[in-house]
DNA sequence: CTTGGAATGTCAACAAGGCTGACGTAATCT
DNA sequence: AGATTACGTCAGCCTTGTTGACATTCCAAG
């Protein structure tokens, strides 16, 4: 498997010492993905698990509440703590659902929408500047290492959000 | 915003969908990157504080506390809850400094040794399935981005931990 | 030698955000 | 009618982060 240039280097990339600069580089780049939402989050009274849960709910307006426990692999007693925070302060609305009245849809509301996009701005920030830095090649790179790296069914979910457009 | 039809394509890769597939991508590969170790943690009562302190412990041994503060960015008394069960378990030992002796010098013992190649042998395996399917020129991009994603002082911290050896 | 400050540790209290277990209710399915 | 599903909630626990206060030990400067 995987002879990806020609000659007997083309495995060097495979070291442990390799190995070990990419975890670390995992460790310290994911530091900097969450710092600038949880400023911003800090000053409001919530944290990385509301930012989650409003992502996912602007990803997919009107989800249900067992898909977003799904998508963020936590149990509904930790998610319903969130939610209710969010719903309380006026940034989600649930929905009872019109075919199924047993679900609640979930929807932000403008000022929910705010959030979001005052949230994800700061993180595409970065994103973007890193992008920028590195280059479209490296870019792509990036991405499927990244997929590479993920369970099965993590990527089974990531792949049904990135085909949802563009 | 983004007009993805025509016109600058080389600055495709930068619009806000192709930024924010990063953006989940991040997400849920770092969920699989800690995954394993998590596994094992668990069963030995342990948690990822204790992974990553054991971590960098046997990446610098002998380092002290202020140092092992600076990179992990916590507090010294959550560090030093943690320090506290490795020591008691047996998987470190703090020597007093000889030159000065109000520093711990921490190094892990051979428990100690053996817990950090438990952990970063599944890690590593998971980082390696990773960059054999992705490919050295992915996996050259993988740590491009990531590294410009670190705020400045995280990337000090990598690259004086990258430089180290080979 | 004394004193200031740095490095470390410890106690107490608290919060966020995970978890489990148990229970209730409404709605739907069989 | 009874089982199952979707959701919410109460209660309690754990880890890991936080701040504040305080003690100790030591180095170094005056």
């Amino acid at each position: 498997m995987a002879d990806h240039s020609s000659g007997g280097e083309s495995l060097l990339f495979l070291t442990d010492a390799q190995l070990r600069k990419g975890v670390e580089a995992m460790f310290f780049a994911y530091r900097g993905f969450t710092a600038d939402p949880d400023r911003i989050l800090e000053k409001l009274d919530f944290g990385r698990a509301h930012h989650r849960a409003v992502h996912f709910i602007n990803r997919s307006p009107g989800t249900t509440v067992s898909n977003l426990l799904a998508i963020l692999g936590v149990t509904k007693q930790s998610l319903n703590r969130v939610l209710r925070s969010l719903i309380e302060d006026g940034l989600v609305e649930p929905r009872v659902g019109k075919v199924d009245r047993r679900e609640r849809h979930l929807y932000l509301t403008p000022k929910g929408v705010a959030l979001e996009r005052q949230l994800s701005d700061a993180q595409r920030a970065r994103m973007r500047a890193a992008y920028r830095a590195a280059g479209p090649v490296a870019v792509q790179g990036f991405r499927q290492v990244l997929e590479a790296m993920m369970d099965a069914e993590q990527r089974r979910q990531y792949q049904s959000l990135k085909d949802r457009d563009g």
